[in-house]
RNA sequence: GCCCGGAUGGCGGAAUCGGUAGACGCGGAGGCCUCAAAAGCCUUUACUCGCAAGGGUGUGUGGGUUCGAGUCCCACUCCGGGCACCA
């Protein structure tokens, strides 16, 4: 496609000199209002792909607009740089993950600064960078000591295939590996967690004062999965000194207790379990914990609750009743949940009722279900039966007398629990974070000293897939001396889960040179919390839990005083990227790579494609179509070119056309205006574009202009395209306003009130509900007069045909509804 | 199964507060320019009846509220996403 200019020389333009004059480098102190955007810092996978045009796009376009509302903006990048795909690729190739990594980021950089994307570059952030290492050490030892990070001995997922720990999320709903597609085995290793579950209640409370899309709220809260009820005591029927504890969230339905279950872990299992029931309770617990948890909680194939149990041979006592009920043992009850052991009321719980049915135990109905309902459990409201005291209740009153019972009878005691489990960072790779820890014999568990962070990694490791840390297999590595005593010692060998780098990179781009701390919270509290976060709904849950947990625990062990204890005020959730519907990635092999486009449409180009396609939320499917419109944006920036550079003869000033002219422009900048803010970009586009129709095809079509009139129209409309396609604008401002300063440093239009309403607007007039008429009238105008109007419109007169108006509803100046019925 | 979204021309989408359905763009059709093409420009483009003037129908389906519903309410269908034995 034949453009009326060069793109690559005038994209490379601007771009050098965006640099060169550092525009967008700020200061920690700039006198003006702080806003801080921020897009999610990617991991370094080589050029950019759509996802992240997209993603940069949106970002730039909010950081040069706000500039241009007045205000300092922190524009920062940096890399996520830590992680498997480098080391994966560095196992294969025989290489460094650190060679893979650094080439990509230069790659990936200079991808995003030929997009025409603004950072202040001099607050890089690399989380593979020694400096941020010492401070992310620094950070974990501080959190240990507060009791925040503990060891424990806990199961993890293993990959046969990739020879290495996943995190959960890299575990598919039905326990293969994402990657490799292997099943995922269990293994119990002695791990590194930090205690988020400290702040599950802060977390799940904060929420409701956030910015965020309410689908990521919802996510966060039923992930971190509040449940509140009351634990008690089951007395066991042979020796009621001894119970078994269970927690529950219906009390109420107690008198419907007709079996206990224990998870296979359970404590008390050993003493429950009577001789002749040992072979088949000892099978159903070597199969559930040889299982990994996503497979012992999987359902059947058919979808149904698959339920696998064994009696043990024990009775417990129903507090309610006095009666002896059978303890089970199933793979149903979780070990890591409430207290590993529930009560069992099949009558009003699904999966109680799905194992009841299995193994033959009854059904007692505490609650009356509806008339008509047939099915098994009956979870829903209703009066209790079958409940002694309890009859005649509805569930809540009846849950209130129930833990009264259970408080006073039965130990019981009001608890809330908590579907978020600690956060497991340890990890058995090579390229992440060293957790800064030294085991002696002597002193036990020792932090590294803060004058010998960072621990490093040594360059000359093997990583062999043995399954064991690679930095295990170093001695120089592993072998050391303990800092408190200096006898022969050992480092921990395992790193951290890269979210641990991700969870506060935030806070040091808003101060990334104080050498002696990792960030000084006057400076950090200058820009935080950021202002406007933006990135994929892939990360809805873990990474922005992970660091609103950071944020709140290095606010309360003194790293971060006086700081916001929430990151993100406001979030943004960009669309997917699909090739004929499906998501769009590197493994799939379907990308459709941006760089192509540089040199035809120009980043300008690309970034209005970005911009107009559809609402930024939502995904964008790229199909046989798509180039097309590519190509339409394109066009759209050339008729922009062609309006700017065109000779035109001056005239005398015509009413009739200039100030249809100036309505036009400021009705454009109310609606850009509203619209940007709105994220509504692909309306933005769409209002610049009628603009430019309006003068093109209408006002400036005989190539003659008002002077002030144009001047106004034109530098307007590049004022308003400058977030959108900033080296156009640039280029075409220069050359109206030789020597002035860029367009990037204009404030933003104002819309005149006087000029943004229209002077005319069409009102509609409907008679029995269907639109008959229309009539353009002053915006201004009463109801007597509309009404008046509408009803002297010679085609209201013709459908009304003598008939008289039995009611006349007037919304002026929208419109006038005639009924005649 | 539960919880969120969503469904509008041939296509992406617009309609922001219950008041002109289809802005803007893509694609299509016709034309201008040209020796011809490309590029550009102009006209047209929801469906349907009609020569026209002018009608009728229409926002996934079926109901409802209203002078008026893409928008609100009820029931459902399909699509997408998240969670999925958490007691």
């Amino acid at each position: 496609m034949a453009r009326p200019f060069d793109v690559h020389a005038l994209e490379t333009k601007w771009q050098r000199r965006w640099a060169a004059e550092g525009t967008y480098e700020v200061d920690n102190d700039d006198p003006r209002e702080h806003y801080y955007a921020l897009c999610m810092y990617p991991y370094p996978s080589g050029s950019a792909h759509q996802g992240h045009i997209r993603n940069y796009t949106f970002g730039d376009l909010k950081v040069r607009f706000e500039t241009m509302r007045g205000k300092a903006v922190l524009s920062p990048f940096g890399f996520d740089s830590f992680g498997l795909p480098a080391e994966n690729a560095a196992i294969k190739a025989r290489s460094h993950p650190r060679l893979f990594t650094e080439a990509r980021m230069a790659e990936l950089r200079s991808s995003v600064e030929r997009l025409g994307a603004v950072y202040d570059w001099r607050r890089l952030v690399v989380s593979h960078d020694p400096t941020y290492m010492k401070y992310a050490q620094l950070i974990f030892l501080t959190f240990w000591r507060a009791g925040l990070a503990y060891r424990a001995t806990a199961p993890v997922n293993w990959c046969p295939g990739c020879a290495t720990v996943l995190a959960n999320e890299q575990v598919l709903a039905d326990g293969t590996c994402e990657r490799s597609g292997d099943l995922v085995e269990r293994r119990e290793l002695e791990q590194w967690f930090y205690r988020i579950t400290d702040y599950a209640e802060e977390l799940l409370a904060d929420l409701d004062g956030l910015a965020w899309p309410e689908r990521v709220k919802v996510m966060q809260r039923n992930w971190i999965g509040r449940s509140s009820g009351v634990e008690f005591d089951l007395p066991l029927a042979d020796d009621p000194s001894q119970a078994l504890r269970v927690f529950t969230t219906r009390p109420d339905t107690g008198f419907g207790i007709t079996y206990a279950v224990v998870a296979p872990e359970h404590p008390l299992l050993e003493r429950l379990t009577r001789e002749e029931q040992r072979a088949e309770v000892g099978a159903l617990v070597a199969r559930a914990t040889a299982a990994s948890e996503v497979e012992r909680t999987a359902t059947a194939e058919d979808g149904s609750l698959r339920k696998r149990g064994a009696f043990t041979g024990s009775f417990v006592r129903n507090p309610f009743t006095g009666a002896a009920v059978p303890v089970y043992v199933a793979d149903y009850v979780l070990g890591s949940y409430g207290t590993g052991a529930i009560m069992a009321v099949p009558g009003e719980d699904e999966r109680d009722y799905a194992f009841a049915q299995s193994y033959d135990l009854p059904v007692v109905r505490t609650v009356e279900p509806p008339a008509d309902f047939a099915g098994g459990a009956w979870a829903g409201e209703g009066s209790h039966i079958n409940s002694g005291f309890l009859d005649g209740l509805g569930i809540a009153d009846a849950k209130a007398e129930a833990t009264q019972f259970l408080v006073e009878h039965a130990g019981g005691r009001p608890t809330v629990n908590y579907r978020l489990r600690d956060w497991l960072i340890s990890r058995q790779r090579f390229w992440g974070c060293p957790i800064p820890i030294v085991y002696c014999p002597t002193c036990g568990i020792v932090g590294v000293p803060i004058e010998q962070l960072p621990v490093l990694a040594p360059d000359d490791v093997t990583m062999d897939q043995t399954g064991q840390s690679p930095l295990a297999t170093h001695p120089g590595f592993r072998d050391t001396t303990c800092p408190q005593c200096g006898g022969p010692a050992r480092r921990e060998t395992d790193t951290m889960d890269t979210f641990t780098d991700s969870s506060w990179y935030f806070l040091r781009f808003a101060d990334p040179f104080t050498p002696d701390r990792p960030f000084d919270p006057i400076q950090a509290a200058r820009w935080m919390p950021v202002d406007q976060y933006i990135g994929g709904i892939e990360h809805a849950i873990l990474h922005l839990l992970y660091a609103r947990f950071y944020t709140k625990a290095l606010v309360d062990v003194g790293l971060a005083p006086g700081l916001p204890r929430e990151p993100f005020a406001r979030l943004f959730t960009q669309g997917m990227i699909r090739l004929n519907g499906s998501k769009m990635s590197k493994s799939k092999g379907n990308l459709i790579a941006p760089e192509r486009y540089f040199d035809t449409v120009g980043a300008d180009g690309l970034r209005i494609f970005h911009l107009f396609v559809g609402p930024p939320a939502d995904d964008v499917d790229w199909t046989d179509q798509t180039e097309d419109v590519i190509e339409g944006c394109a066009r759209f920036l050339d008729r922009i070119y062609r309006l700017a550079t065109r000779e035109l003869a001056s005239r005398e000033h015509d009413p009739a056309r200039d100030d249809v002219v100036r309505h036009a422009v400021h009705r454009t900048i109310a609606k850009v205006t509203a619209d940007l803010e709105r994220w509504g970009f692909n309306t933005a586009v769409a209002a610049l574009m009628e603009l430019l129709n309006v003068l093109t095809r209408w006002a400036f079509a005989d190539d003659t202009v008002h002077r002030p009139t144009y001047d106004e129209a034109l530098d307007t409309l590049l004022a308003l395209l400058a977030p959108m396609a900033p080296h156009l604008a640039a280029e075409l401002w220069e050359t109206r306003h030789p020597g002035d300063p860029s367009v990037h440093l204009q404030p933003w239009p104002i819309a005149d009130p006087a000029w943004s309403r229209d002077p005319l607007v069409t009102m509609v007039i409907q008679i029995d509900g269907k639109v008959r008429a229309r009539l353009d009238v002053d915006p201004g105008i009463g109801e007597d007069d509309a009404r008046a109007g509408a009803l002297d419109h010679p085609d209201v007169v013709r459908w009304l045909d003598g008939r008289v108006p039995a009611r006349v509803i007037v919304r002026a100046p929208r419109t006038v509804s005639i009924v005649t019925r």
